[in-house]
RNA sequence: GGGAGUUUAGCUCAGUCGGUAGAGCAGUUGACUGUUAAUCAAUUUGUCGGGGGUUCAAGUCCCUCACCUCCCGCCA
């Protein structure tokens, strides 16, 4: 006999009444008198349990009486229509193998846990309510963002791992090598020789698929790049993590207004997406996690995001009422407190802030007419932050190599991203889209520690 | 890299003025013919994060290390 899902109970329950059927899962809390029981048992494939009910007929009731949670079973039943008034349906059960049970140091129990504790059994937390919710989600999202470019004629490309350049100078990278740390082999200079490395010089774990994905967008035209992405930096936030998902677009003859409606419409995708595809996963987070999510969400899909320039940011948080404890003024770059102050409070929903002044930020990012500022945005949205940042990108070849001289960058490091602006060039524009923050977005939750199977942040690598 | 806080039972946490450690839940045992965080009764559990110091006496005060968490910076 064929395995039913217990999905395809909840979602086709009124067709399945009265048939035999066969169900494998894991107990989730069972409640047993002297002659019968309930278990709820959760197979994986749904958010919702369904209730097994079980009596003194079955030969092994004695040992189902006393179940532990977490221990494993296959049930052939009977789905019939239940008395309870909190579930539709139930499983007369007709026989229940116990497939595994479970130890009693089993770490989860019939009550909340801590998030915090969560993170150290990772191994466990998935078969918690919210855990189950978050990783399906999570696997939603991923899906939902490659149907939204596939259905938008873009090409997905894989860009590498493990890289050469300092893709813009993001920050500290981790190194990959199979040198020898403890016998490194060095040059006549006493310099590490990286000649000698696997590669032939040294290399690191992407920080950034952009500059590789430019090069098939101007063979592909709209092209993204979705993989992983490494930053070495020792950020103790609830928004940064070591290792880490990044969704890198990219438009060939577009500009930086192009750049926002992709983004915006990518967002209100993904938020229809979920809405139609994980009601009780969104209907769970709305209540459990955050009660203002599904207004949040069904408000930022049917609103249009609000566009402001760096310049315009600024002056709202020169006159703004509130106490900052960093000044803001124009040149500096937004602080936490300025983005946060500007999506919640002044706006109340995403925004983009472009046109930033050109000395912090990178130097692939397209030069304005007024010298000052570049072609940047970024998305900031109310209580996670920034959770895109993009650019027109420097498609004119002396400008962007006077930028990368002028940063002091090694331009031979460069010479294929420049090639680019010799052979056809076009202006062009994409932007990196955090993935665990939109995660964290979609599900209210509030740490980014929470939204990856098992994070990576400094000093951690358990699991 | 800078700053703050936390660490007590399996989990969540209380512990007053320094006087030798407690609650709820979980677990275990039993009762119960429709429960649903089932209920009721009984009951077990501790190197108070590690090390050092002050004191007649330290979970409590001081020093130090570690871990975790949070904020800032870096960014996605």
């Amino acid at each position: 006999m064929k395995t039913t899902s217990i999905k395809k109970i909840w979602r086709e329950g009124k067709d399945l009444i009265d048939s035999d059927i066969l169900i494998s899962g894991w107990v989730r809390t069972s409640r047993t008198s002297k002659t019968f029981g309930f278990i709820e048992l959760n197979d994986g494939t749904f958010f919702k349990n369904i209730q097994i009910v079980f009596d003194e007929n079955l030969n092994n009731f004695n040992e189902l009486a006393k179940i532990s949670i977490g221990s494993s079973l296959i049930i052939n039943g009977k789905l019939v229509e239940s008395p309870g008034d909190k579930q539709p349906f139930e499983i007369h059960a007709t026989n229940i193998e116990i497939a595994g049970l479970c130890e009693p140091d089993f770490p989860l129990q019939k009550k909340r846990h801590g998030n915090e504790y969560l993170r150290t059994i990772a191994h466990l937390r998935p078969r918690t309510n919210l855990f189950s919710a978050v990783f399906r989600v999570r696997s939603l999202i991923a899906y939902a963002i490659h149907k939204f470019f596939n259905e938008s004629g873009f090409v997905y490309v894989h860009t590498p791992i493990i890289t050469s350049s300092d893709a813009e100078g993001a920050g500290e990278m981790f190194r990959v090598s199979t040198l020898d740390p403890e016998k490194l082999p060095r040059t006549d200079k006493g310099e590490v020789d990286y000649s000698k490395d696997f590669f032939g010089k040294s290399t690191n774990l992407t920080v950034s698929g952009q500059l590789a994905v430019e090069n098939f967008c101007a063979a592909l035209r709209n092209v993204y790049t979705f993989g992983p992405t490494f930053r070495a930096e020792k950020s103790y936030t609830q928004t940064h993590a070591s290792e880490f998902w990044m969704v890198e677009p990219e438009m060939a003859f577009s500009d930086l207004n192009d750049d926002m409606d992709l983004a915006e419409d990518l967002m209100k995708y993904i938020i229809s997406y979920l809405l139609e595809n994980a009601p009780e996963e969104m209907a769970f987070f709305n209540q459990w996690v955050d009660k203002t999510l599904m207004d949040r969400l069904t408000n930022l899909r049917d609103s249009k995001f609000e566009r402001i320039t760096y310049t315009e940011a600024i002056e709202h948080l020169e006159k703004a009422d509130k106490k900052f404890e960093f000044k803001p003024e124009w040149g500096k770059d937004l602080q936490t407190e300025h983005e946060r102050y500007l999506t919640e409070e002044v706006y109340s929903k995403p925004i983009f802030v472009t046109d930033y002044p050109k000395d912090i930020k990178a130097f692939y990012m397209r030069m304005n007419d007024d010298n000052k500022t570049v072609a940047a945005m970024d998305l900031l949205v109310p209580g996670v932050g920034e959770i895109i940042g993009g650019s027109q990108r420097e498609e004119r070849y002396d400008l962007l190599l006077k930028r990368i001289e002028d940063m002091g960058l090694e331009k031979e490091e460069y010479w294929w991203y420049l090639d680019l602006r010799r052979f056809g060039t076009n202006k062009h524009c994409g932007f990196g889209l955090g993935f665990e923050r939109t995660v964290m977005y979609m599900t209210g939750v509030e740490n980014i520690r929470d939204v990856i199977p098992f994070p990576r942040t400094p000093k951690n690598a358990e699991f």
